[in-house]
DNA sequence: TTGCTGATTGGTATTATAGCCAACAAGATC
DNA sequence: GATCTTGTTGGCTATAATACCAATCAGCAA
């Protein structure tokens, strides 16, 4: 593998990353209806609050997510819409995982 | 966020995570032309074939490839082809996070 | 049997990730 | 200014991921 495909992956590979923990596909799935405050999704998700900063700086750093302050509130919001439509295949995989598993039980 | 909903996120997360790194998603851009063994993929990455070996078995027991024994060499395809319809947002998300950064100079 | 090729598994050192608490920063309100 | 609310950052510990080498396993062939 080359360095230009290597590099090509690697920076795939940020966004992905960025992406693979429970509470950043909620996140990215909650911001899909729109706009949510650091403490909406902190009491949602149920995880201390600095834990909730990090996963969405987490988003941002990799240019899923965007921010904005207003007064107090931090308003984050989807940077590419097209995000959510991952989530389709995703869950065919999770599904085919399910209707494997019970063909074995 | 009640169980039944981290479930869901985290079996999500499973087959994100398997996906989050470069080698993990060189393999699947290729598996989707068609079937490699491990030895091809090993030559195309050019990392240890233990390391691509293990690298298979993440993305196999994730749900997202499948493995065929053939002589001596195993074959790797495809489980779920809609997984390469992903790279199109990623690769978009790539897109904005060069031109954004283009704009920053 | 012996040896060869292709692949997996075990061991290990290095590095990265996750989550909490405590401390701090930035606005709003009194 | 004092204080409250909302978020971020630093520090720390615990856990997970990565990559290599070495050893092993499985199938083929001499």
């Amino acid at each position: 593998m080359d360095a230009k495909t290597r590099n090509r992956y690697q920076a795939r590979a940020k966004i992905v990353k960025a992406m693979a923990h429970p509470s950043r596909l909620f996140i990215i799935d909650q911001l899909a209806e729109g706009e949510r405050c650091v403490c909406e999704l902190t009491d949602l998700i149920g995880a201390d609050k600095s834990t909730v900063s990090k996963h969405l700086s987490v988003l941002k750093e990799a240019g899923i997510l965007e921010d904005e302050k207003r007064g107090l509130k931090v308003y984050y919001r989807l940077r590419v819409k097209c995000i959510t439509r991952i989530f389709s295949c995703i869950e065919a995989v999770v599904q085919s995982n399910v209707e494997a598993n019970a063909a074995v039980v």
